[in-house]
DNA sequence: GATGAATGAGTCTTCATTCAT
DNA sequence: TATGAATGAAGACTCATTCAT
């Protein structure tokens, strides 16, 4: 179901199974970091989490702009594989979009904001073909719902998106207590005002993944 | 109606107009700066786009921890400043939350999220005491709706204040097309899912603003 | 004679006076620098020789490579002064060549072959304007040395440039003892070189400064 | 003639086939790297240019040093050689001498200033036999030329071979376009220099090879 | 014996803060 | 008082060298 995202370049011979090691934990503390401290986190922060020492960091990503390109990768990745899996078990289409929505929280997707930070090469063909991959997934859950009466019709898959990225951001500093579960009770009220039938009307126009990727 | 709070030790003789003016720029300046480039904005760029010096800035603020603060309690202030005009003005409860939540939103009240920031003085008087007329106002303009019957009774203040300032961040690197006019479709979409009846039971337990500010 | 070379961009209002002093200091500094250990010097040696702190540096030069330029402007820019009043004292065609030759060494023109470093705008006007005076200067001495008949006639200023470069460059490592005084041994050697007649043919073309700094 | 430079230590048990062919290629490699980009360059960059892993070079020498240490070893070994067959072979003694500077030149012999460099142990018995050998050799040749009266005798084998290490070092960055060629021309040009007879008289004092690498 | 991977020390660069005009 | 300039501490990145396979 979902694609290996950790392999950059099938074209690389072969990595040794604790470089490999070294690699996803790397991906993994730079999550976290980033989404406790911010896409400002520094390197040596990183390092320390995942347990090896700085200068590893630059032999498996060249620059800070390869990790975050990695680590936004490994986000929408795994957040797809969760509509995925949603919608092919829950019966229920607007169920699934719930489900969806709090697994992602769960993977962290705040950190899909990296997506329109400025150190990354939005033009990149993986990235593209990931966000694409989980906005599909994300447009099939909701026109599962949609077609089940349950969604609101005003809506698109960036609305959701979007409002799912902001909400499941870190607070910055250390975040306060059991802010993961707080986060969740923000995400149900977001969900019962995507129910249909809609209880107001929206200003402006939905849009898509790819447009707010878009330069001004 | 609103406590001026650009003066920070009223023990001051008093400033020179010209002095005064520059103090309000600064802090108009942070403000718009932390709102598109985060919470680490030089404090060269602020001092460019206010048009003074940067050692100005040291003139009127210790550090860079005072400067936030101040930041912190304007957009507080000017946030309350926009629920007690609502409350006051609006005759349906519901609706004046709306104009609320719309009006914070214009108010960037997205730096709000400052008041969690690591670098600031949670346990400072002026800090608390805008804190709680901001939560005050707003709890009033709940209890109103409530009262109506128009607002769901599982969620607090924290609920509705957290949401708010996680809606209105601004998106990292240079905003995209339209944010702003896009920020008020996702408040839209959650004030519809504030109102009662509730179409869901919420995880957890609602939260205040003193709650937030708690360390673990 | 001259022009002076330390300012960058006349649009600039004005440099206080410790500051302009500071930045000729850090140029000069960088030179000695450059000449004795090469073109990779620590900036921190080369602020600590000029006195100043390092960062101290970058207010002057937004980095390295500005920094390295303007070496090259003011080593280039001296050699040229020294060029013209050998021209307009010396009598003598060749005397003015030989005068040149040993005078452009002690201002330490073995920093030019920073020209043709990696980091290094090759297409700055400045640079450029400054190399075609110092060319067209070198090709009047040389112009006034052939028409007296004492200059051989198969040579260019590429030919006397580079190997002026070359032949002044710094050993590496801490020089040895005179090497100063060694160096116009050898520059006298190859002026002996440059008088007609000619006592061989050479191989290749000549070639100019212009064409040196070409790409493949 | 030539002294086999590139066994270390003839204490050595005797390397495998393989082995001795990648010290080879290491010396080579390292070599052109340094002449090409300086003698900075990254281990590496050599590793690699040598088809071998970077830790193989610490296999053959202990440190940058050794590596260094036999690399200007190789290139005085080299052009000792050149020197040796330029006299045995050419019937005049300018001939020899004009020969032999030419094929010094194709020889890398510009990464003789390695000799200078400060990351090299002077002192080093091969280094001195080596070099030792290299300057007997080159006096042989100015002596037969000096003997034909086709050189001038205000000269050393210091000068000669300072000049030519300058004149035949490489431009920094990436070379301009056939500056082998261009070389010559200024190897010629200086050679016409050493005829006799002197053109001119010399500021200073001859300087041996040894004097050169005396400290202050 | 050879290799890919890991590391710590060193360099460049930025920025909050202080100083001198 | 207000300002441009100076600074040290901190973060990104490179590279010689060591380690584990």
């Amino acid at each position: 179901m979902a694609a290996d995202t950790t392999i950059a370049k099938p074209a690389q011979p072969r990595l040794r199974a604790d470089a490999l090691r070294n690699r996803e934990r790397i991906v993994a503390a730079a999550r976290e970091a980033i989404v406790e401290h911010g896409a400002g986190s520094p390197l040596d922060e990183i390092a320390r989490r995942a347990g090896v020492g700085n200068a590893t960091i630059y032999r498996h990503f060249t620059d800070r702009r390869e990790l975050i390109h990695h680590v936004a990768l490994s986000v929408m990745s795994r957040a797809a594989d969760q509509a995925e899996s949603a919608l092919a078990e829950e019966p229920d289409g607007f169920s699934a979009l719930e489900r969806f929505v709090h697994a992602a929280a769960d993977e962290r997707i705040g950190a899909l904001c990296l997506l329109l930070s400025d150190g990354i090469d939005k033009e990149h063909p993986d990235l593209i073909a990931t966000r694409d991959r989980l906005s599909a997934d994300v447009e099939a859950l909701m026109g599962a719902a949609r077609a089940g009466g349950q969604l609101r019709t005003d809506i698109g898959v960036g609305d959701l998106m979007v409002a799912l990225n902001q909400l499941t951001r870190p607070l910055p500093g250390s975040a306060c207590v059991n802010f993961d579960t707080f986060v969740h009770r923000h995400l149900q009220l977001f969900l019962d005002g995507l129910r249909a039938p809609a209880r107001s009307e929206l200003p402006g126009e939905s849009v898509t993944l790819q447009d707010l990727q878009q330069r001004p």
